[in-house]
DNA sequence: ACTTCGAACTTTATCTTTGAAGTCTTCGGT
DNA sequence: ACCGAAGACTTCAAAGATAAAGTTCGAAGT
């Protein structure tokens, strides 16, 4: 059967190529540099496929993409990989109720432990446990093998370049965005 | 250095910086090349922060950052800005009763209407209303004003080759995911 | 023409996140 | 010492998403 009328060019079986939707930008909304949303639709896209990935690897493992997420943030903490409730929310982006409950997860499944802090005993502390920090490293090793390969094509000038220039893109939106852990309430 | 140990040099306040993060993988993960570490931390925080700020802007419209991905994939879609249901689902990585229940809202809030197609009954129609669209070019306005902020730094030669380098690691996911909507359930 | 298969969408139950109120501890002023 | 305010976490109700089963219609084989 022919188009449906008003497609570029595709059944409407599925997502449009990245190219198709630069050219639909420029139909629709001639203000627009194409050099720009190529950029920024290239960018979107490309996160989309790697927490597919991602996804795909740690479900492998038997975690949640949720708990990657809190086992990166506490080894990357150091040493005695602990920290507090709050301080994890706002590393993930996440309110304090949905912290509350992700580690009521994690704790049932031997990943972390939650316990009082003795000193200061409004505070908790969440920690890793040996399980939780083995199946980080095993996430990791996937998620390396996956990145270098993601990378391949790359020249290690080309590499540089981009690590360059995509800090300097994420220094520009964090000095537009002095906190913003993902609420944005605080918008005046 | 004489910091609390196991932390890196932050009390436990908030997000490491870039920086912080990649000497922090390094520590615990010798086996990562820095550099890789670096573009793909990047890349991923770029986009959380870029989601924010799209957020903001949206809510300033009255519809949220879920509504304006509907309307920008129809949009997208060209003349008659119509879809169905499943092939919305497939573009944006939803599953077909998430969209069944965003598509609801979106009528109720007159952004779409939804219709039998009366050739093929068993199919559903999306379509833009008039209204929706005037959403959607609002939205616009915001982020390519943003997006061009965002990208204000950059000479035209890296524009094009940030452009460049993007699309090729696009292609090389979206190659090894042939399909991969958002769903994970081919994986044998 | 009848039946069966399959596709497109919806419904139901469950899970996760959010926003708003609630509890408990600490700190600072009187 | 006492009292009130602020902070850190939790609880509760409600919105949004997923998975699995259910409905309905069209198409293909007999």
């Amino acid at each position: 059967m022919g188009d449906t009328p008003g497609n570029t060019g595709m059944g409407s079986g599925g997502e449009p190529t990245l190219e198709e939707q630069i050219a639909a930008y420029q139909r629709e909304f001639q203000d627009l540099d194409p050099q720009v949303e190529k950029i920024v639709s290239a960018l979107s896209r490309l996160n989309r496929r790697m927490n597919v990935a991602y996804g795909r690897q740690t479900s492998a493992l038997g975690i949640s993409n949720a708990e990657w997420e809190v086992l990166k943030a506490l080894v990357l903490s150091g040493a005695p990989y602990r920290l507090g409730p709050s301080d994890l929310a706002k590393r993930l982006g996440l309110t304090p109720a949905a912290m509350t409950h992700r580690i009521d997860r994690m704790v049932t499944e031997g990943l972390v432990t939650r316990e009082r802090d003795e000193s200061n005993r409004v505070r908790v502390i969440v920690e890793l446990t040996g399980e939780g920090r083995e199946k980080w490293l095993e996430a990791m090793r996937l998620a390396s093998v996956f990145e270098e390969d993601l990378l391949q094509d790359l020249s290690p000038d080309e590499r540089t370049a981009l690590g360059e220039v995509l800090t300097r893109l994420l220094r520009r939106v964090e000095d537009a965005q002095p906190d913003a852990g993902g609420r944005l309430s605080d918008l005046d």
